[in-house]
DNA sequence: AGGCCCATGTAATCTGTTACATGATTCC
DNA sequence: GGAATCATGTAACAGATTACATGGGCCT
């Protein structure tokens, strides 16, 4: 029962189709929920059946047919009672740092490879949030943007997305060198 | 299918009851998956009838009796197995966050309280995963530990919590001057 | 011609969460 | 005396993942 305001605040900004959301889901949003398209198609179907979104029909030519969605006044009063509410203790889980847990155990070239593959995902990501912030801020400067911008919420939730990111591919790359040096130094003996 | 390879991370490098399981997820291994007590009991369960890991009866005088558990050969050869797999996508859910995304339509005091909450939590964190790496480097340097010590993978996983948390503190107390920025800008027109 | 993107759903299965259930010991 | 810790499970329910199902347009 909290998908649901993953999907509400994706829905606050903009009218999106269960398909735009996904890709929202899969770029911006994934910084602090993790969704698949199935669930999104089905949660927006609930969220509309409650009147908590409203759907609106759009006809293309080129394209299929597809269904925008946007966030009602019942919907914005449900996300008020849930920003008043506690918070759930905070899910990760992550299989890389499960193999870099094992690492003194498994085959140490498999888990340096999937390390430097997960650094180059993080540059991505990185490149990819450094383009979505200038492009929210615009000409401003970041300080001014904060200070009188009309709407930071999704500005600030990409600032936490762009850090891990790097303390991400910090993280991967000396993990990697520790382990590579590691590994020169079992081979020497 | 997964949990399983975090239960027999945790189980590597120390034989742990159920009850201690859950403690040790509720520490380190959160820093990299999440799990609850009751999945945990279940799940030693059906890795203890699959033979990867080996339970043992503990008999206590003052505590109740108790079972711990080592990963067995087969329990190694499936997180070798599990190692060499392609990573399923990382899973992150937060509710602070998507606080934090509606804040330009909701309640902005209380999303300034979650978060200062939130910092303080990450604080205790940061504290405690120093400890715990103090304690795991001993009286050695960091350099000399990673380069020379026998189990670094609790580390190197420790570390990243460490800087996780650092970084999750440091958003916190910024997205919350900001908020409050605008908040008393506001206030004055 | 084959592969990818747009576009949306249902159904079956697998995981995860919450509630229920029990009971001794230690600390305040 | 009451709360917290140690200690382990089962069962019901909610949520997430995978498989199945369809179909047109665009690009190489």
């Amino acid at each position: 029962m909290a998908l649901r305001h993953a999907v509400l605040v994706a829905l606050l900004d903009e009218e999106l189709s269960g398909y735009q959301l996904a890709k929202s889901f899969d770029m911006g949003v994934a910084n602090f929920w993790h969704a698949l398209p199935q669930q999104l198609y089905t949660e927006l179907a609930k969220l509309e059946k409650e009147g908590l979104v409203a759907g609106r029909e759009v006809v293309q030519d080129t394209r299929p047919n597809k269904r925008v969605f946007k966030v009602t006044e019942a919907g914005l009063a449900e996300l008020e009672r849930f920003a008043a509410s506690v918070n759930k203790p905070s899910i990760i889980r992550d299989d890389l740092a499960v193999k870099v847990q094992a690492s003194d155990h498994v085959d140490v070239d498999e888990v340096i490879a999937q390390l430097m593959e997960r650094a180059t995902f993080a540059d991505a990501k990185i490149e990819l949030f450094s383009r979505l912030l200038r492009q929210m801020r615009g000409d401003r400067s970041e300080e001014e943007f904060l200070r009188h911008g009309e709407r930071i919420g999704p500005y600030l939730t990409c600032l936490r997305g762009l850090a891990f990111e790097r303390g991400n591919r910090d993280w991967c790359h000396r993990s990697a060198a520790i382990l590579r040096e590691r590994r020169a130094a079992h081979a020497q003996r």
